[in-house]
DNA sequence: TCTAAACGATGACGCTGCGTCAACCGCAAG
DNA sequence: CTTGCGGTTGACGCAGCGTCATCGTTTAGA
């Protein structure tokens, strides 16, 4: 079956100004221009009109997705399995929303204390997490490893020197941190120094510090799964714990 | 307890530079500025803030948003348990994008045959309630009437006469479901003209339409109760039902 | 006390992803 | 042929900031 910019964009619920931007920023091209000039999509394109609309759902910019999707090692079905992950991530976030509000309404309530900084619970971890799932290492295991390189570099808005710069501070920040386990002690001056280096890493990506920021995004290693498994997997078992341990010692001095 | 611009942007997680801009359009002034030229936020700002993150997670613009905090008879307990609602229903949104991207991912294994139209459940489907939520007259009970007069107007991006016109077409709407339901028969010709006006009102939001998107909304108000009460209480028992089942048959023809 | 770093300010430019509009061609039905 | 709906390209504008430059203020440590 094949479409026009109207019956594409009635199908999928976009404008066919959309579709027509897709097509000039090279997008989504259609499968061929008629006599005509009428634009025409088939099964081809609305399958990459879904993925497109996927990533669009989980805030991923035009360009970004462009770069995935058109890569030469991209898995249609391995980017679903990653929406799918994302999308209860999304979830999550929005029951912390819920949960906000209604300890919002207790509050006016007179029912229970309320601080200023629970007031936010759900806008400020989203954007930890955000950050982290956007930024990290993460992302690109689960999208395909070179398909997103230069995403990620875009992502980051660094440029070469400075993408260089951090993956030797992350490379010195496994280092570390193997050296570090090996004593067990994740208060110990090396364990600090891997925290240290770990906010280093940090600095390349988030505009402004906060010890509570780190050590929130601490306590998300060891409490999903994806992040975890990605320390373990590179230093061993027990790293993304270890790790933990050393930025909440560190967070509190 | 009081706040600079980078505290509170710390505590609320987002940017210096968004407050200030917040602060440029008149949507949250600080309480005071002091000798230095500092921006100085109390208490009652951080609660003003936290009302504009709800409502800016529920892509309400920030214009919009201006108009509603700021009026005579907003209700800062009413509005949270409106941004409650509409949060359980962002969290329907996504649990219907994740049973599409499970039946997309059941497809590629063939274990399921999937339509283009199914590829999409989620995506358009966001687009339907978001126009009627944003567009119809529930926001305006829900987040106070007056509040929102002009606010609901410019969403519409509609001028004086375009609006009276609309509110005109409704009326006639009501007049003649109240009419065609005395009558019983949901597929009689003045139910025909019913499903006609209800096309018609909807042409003033939709800039596209089709009978799958009318009959897709008419099934929502049955199934959301806000939309069952909202024209039950209108017109009458049944009211909803009724027309649901009048669109029905108009958009099979 | 001095200094450096971090805080704050304003002004201005630019970006992303379209929405809107104008002008014009193609298609189908009456 | 006419009308209404479909399509096209080109161009301007907008919302909501991000970024940068320049300069004043505050804070903590030597």
């Amino acid at each position: 079956m094949t479409y026009t910019v109207h019956k594409l964009a009635e199908l999928a619920g976009v404008s066919k100004r959309t579709l027509r931007y897709y097509d000039q920023i090279g997008l989504l091209h259609p499968a061929e221009i008629n006599a005509s000039g009428y634009r025409i999509y088939t099964e081809k394109e609305v399958d990459l009109l879904q993925q497109i609309l996927f990533f669009r759902e989980l805030d991923v910019d035009l360009d970004t997705i462009k770069s995935i999707i058109y890569s030469a090692d991209f898995d249609r079905k391995k980017a679903l399995e990653e929406h799918r992950d994302r999308l209860l991530d999304k979830q999550e976030h929005i029951r912390m929303l819920l949960e906000n509000v209604e300890k919002s309404i207790q509050a006016m309530e007179r029912k229970v204390e309320m601080t200023d900084n629970e007031k936010f619970i759900g806008f400020k971890e989203e954007k930890i997490a955000e950050n982290e799932a956007n930024y990290g290492e993460e992302i690109r295991e689960a999208y395909g490893k070179e398909a997103v390189e230069v995403a990620n570099q875009k992502f980051r808005g660094l440029n070469e020197e400075q993408y260089r710069k951090m993956e030797a501070v992350e490379q010195r920040l496994f280092e570390k941190l193997k050296r570090a386990m090996q004593g067990g002690d994740p208060t110990s001056p090396g364990a600090m120094q891997t925290a240290e280096l770990h906010r280093e890493w940090l600095s390349f990506n988030w505009s402004a510090y906060s010890k509570e920021a780190h050590a929130g995004l601490a306590e998300m290693y060891v409490h999903d799964e994806r992040f975890t498994a990605y320390y373990d997997n590179k230093i061993g078992e027990g790293a993304a714990q270890f790790l933990r341990d050393s930025i909440r010692h560190y967070t509190m001095q």
